[in-house]
DNA sequence: GCAAGGGGAATGTGATCACAATAACAGGGC
DNA sequence: GCCCTGTTATTGTGATCACATTCCCCTTGC
């Protein structure tokens, strides 16, 4: 592969480089690294199995191997990227057995940042209103996507929804587990989706937004868990046909 | 600080290097320092709170940066260790509702592993009986423990019960999400029990091999929510008053 | 046709250095 | 004593190189 060094930062450049301008923190390139590469995840923009090498990765960037190093390691301790055993890094399969596993996983720690969000906003009529809004506007960019046949729109939008409303349950570590594991389904939704077509998709968004409104609990419990679960079966389907 | 460099391989080493000997495939530093930090921070060794780098952690483990460097970003992705806004890095510090998210997170999924446990060897007996007998014995060690009042072997004694049912459970990823929520426990358990003193310590352990042995999956439920809510109650208390 | 093998390209890992930012500390002013 | 200030040590990050290993492709032999 060509060769071409990517100039180090030096005293003599003008750029504040690092250092803060106008009370910013300075840019770490691995976190944009990270966080560019973890959306492409989530969103579903790389398929299973695709590998992926610390150059490649970097050059696709225009970063030195450093940051893509770092931004890779993470995503392979969170379980986004697998290693070979001659570690060779790729985008993570699915196997049936792991859509199962996530999926009793995200049932109850989803459902429960759901309800939360739901108690959260109890006291905060304001709050609770404008969550709804907002949530209401993201099912409509959804049912748009689904209408255009737009796969990665539809994606994109479904993802929002969930962690709307998620993080507005005010819990930064529950959060921070459920991102793990949506880091996992993610690359195999896009698959699904892109099979099955979007229009073949259901949720359970209207009722959840309906249970947010009416401050019923259990029916938002029931909705996530509802959504949740058709979701992965049609992975699951789609997993176990190859 | 003293800079002692690291002696690279190089073409003279007689050494196997990274080279498979017998088989066995290369080690890899990185993943042996990750291996032992881990392990210091789910047995508690390390107090939250306590400032970590590269070179100190590369000098204790007599490696060179890079292998630190690496171990320690993973365990900030799991969130065992914390970054500051200055990107300094720490044992992760516990607050009262990082205890109450990871009580809604572990309470769930390691009930699920658990009655996963029972239905894994419901098929089984002696796969059972065998893991009634290996947590029969840990649980043993875990008396003892108490009754010397070693703090550390009943810490360990703790996570190796736990782990142990799990393990039998067949779930890797479930597993995995598990282990990255005691990641974040670890440090406290610990320090409570050090504080509370050992022989302050109740469990359900015996409750879960009866509910094993009986294969009652409501009780074996029942006795891991118990035993998980009780422990982190006390974590609660003492992270309350400091 | 196909398996075996050989050689070059690519890969993950480790080591080391440079640098800007931050923390730690010492000394002086009050 | 306490706070400010300037200096020094330490820190995380990025860049680059070396190396053993693995992958990939193409040739050779049958």
């Amino acid at each position: 592969m060509k060769r071409t060094p990517v100039r180090q930062q030096t005293k003599d450049d003008q750029q504040p480089s690092r250092a803060r301008r106008a009370g910013k923190r300075a840019p770490i390139v691995h976190e944009e690294v990270y966080a560019r590469l973890r959306r492409a995840i989530i969103d579903g923009q790389l398929e299973p199995g695709r590998a992926l090498s610390v150059r490649t990765l970097a050059a696709q960037f225009a970063v030195s191997a450093m940051p893509a190093r770092e931004a890779i390691r993470r995503l392979v301790a969170l379980g986004a990227l697998e290693m070979t055993p001659t570690r060779r890094i790729m985008i993570a399969r699915m196997t049936p057995s792991k859509v199962e596993e996530l999926t009793e996983a995200r049932v109850p720690l989803e459902a429960r940042l759901a309800v939360r969000a739901l108690e959260r906003t109890a006291c905060a009529p304001r709050k609770r209103q404008a969550l709804i809004a907002r949530l209401s506007r993201i099912d409509e960019r959804l049912d748009q996507a689904i209408e255009r046949g737009d796969v990665a729109a539809y994606s994109k939008a479904n993802s929002d929804f969930h962690f709307a409303l998620y993080a507005a349950a005010d819990a930064p570590v529950l959060l921070g587990v459920v991102e793990g594991l949506w880091l996992q389904v993610g690359p195999f939704m896009r698959v699904v989706i892109q099979r099955l077509g979007a229009a073949q998709m259901v949720d359970q968004h209207k009722e959840a937004i309906d249970a947010l409104a009416a401050g019923d609990a259990k029916k938002l419990d029931k909705a996530i868990r509802l959504d949740i679960m058709e979701g992965m079966s049609r992975i699951a389907a789609a997993s176990a046909e190859g």
